[in-house]
DNA sequence: TATTGTTATACTCTATAACTATA
DNA sequence: TATAGTTATAGAGTATAACAATA
């Protein structure tokens, strides 16, 4: 009779169990911030947008003439983190970064032409796989999901 | 009469929209993970702990005799970056770390008496903490939250 | 030939201190 | 004296390649 032995040591697939952290509304919220996170990647990589990246030019296009002081705050990172950031977006020919006269310590932000329609493809993209991640998901309860983020948010004790 | 001139600048509080980026359901999910991650890290922090060390005691206390290779897996981290977390935890005698005799290659990690009590402590403060951030909200909203999230969490195309 | 744990490495994200120029 | 932008730096978190021991 022929030898009968394991070629291969198959991984182990023995069920774990999370149960007890899937009780915790956070760690359900960092798995799904995760996921999100991942396919948001893959979705900007074409228009070689980074998330940081692409709720600059958002917020920048929302609010002409936003310096890098404001930009920050409205995007919770400290001013350093940012200079990198508007560096690579100034060098693209994305926004414009322009010296304000009546106060010559702050950059005016503002998208250019091409930052514009860059912004608009992206923006469309980030929709549809938005779209794509809520398929199927009652509105209703897309609405109950942002109230109860919102009072997440509000109730947390943290400065962010 | 005396000078008045601006003693100093006040910081740039112009209101700043964020309405576009508030549309997408991701960056509400990213803002309110920031909050209850600051704050979680708050709550751990007398425990000498972090988020990747209580999930790691978590997961190890509800599957005893779990292997490094199943709990990365569980956590969804690289096994490498599961190398310190475990010699840390080791190291503070929190968990123990045994090879396995049928298979000299994994290791058997299991909650120690001091890292099963840890735990139980750490656990009191993190519900606590949760019931703050989740303090007003309407158990059944919580319920769909949960529902959205783990539906979000399949609708991802990402490996995570 | 494949898996476990490990080492080394690198890249991103983030936070702080301190500098300059401006106010 | 304080703010805007910047530089330098350091710490997390995370990802890949490759190794020795083992299956």
């Amino acid at each position: 009779m022929a030898d009968r032995r394991p070629a291969r040591t198959a991984p182990d697939t023995r069920h774990v169990s999370d149960d007890a952290l899937r009780q915790l509304v956070g760690f359900n919220i960092k798995r799904a911030m995760n996921v999100i996170a991942g396919d948001l990647r893959t979705t900007l990589t074409p228009f070689e947008l980074r998330m940081v990246t692409y709720s600059a030019l958002t917020l920048i296009g929302d609010n002409p003439s936003l310096s890098q002081a404001q930009l920050a705050a409205a995007l919770s990172v400290e001013r350093p983190n940012l200079v990198n950031v508007i560096e690579e977006l100034a060098g693209r020919g994305l926004i414009s970064r322009d010296r304000v006269p009546t106060d010559r310590r702050t950059n005016a932000l503002r998208l250019t032409t091409q930052g514009a329609r860059l912004l608009a493809q992206a923006t469309e993209a980030v929709r549809a796989h938005e779209a794509q991640l809520l398929d199927g998901i009652d509105p209703a309860d897309i609405a109950t999901l942002r109230a109860v983020l919102g009072r997440i948010e509000r109730n947390g004790t943290e400065r962010i």
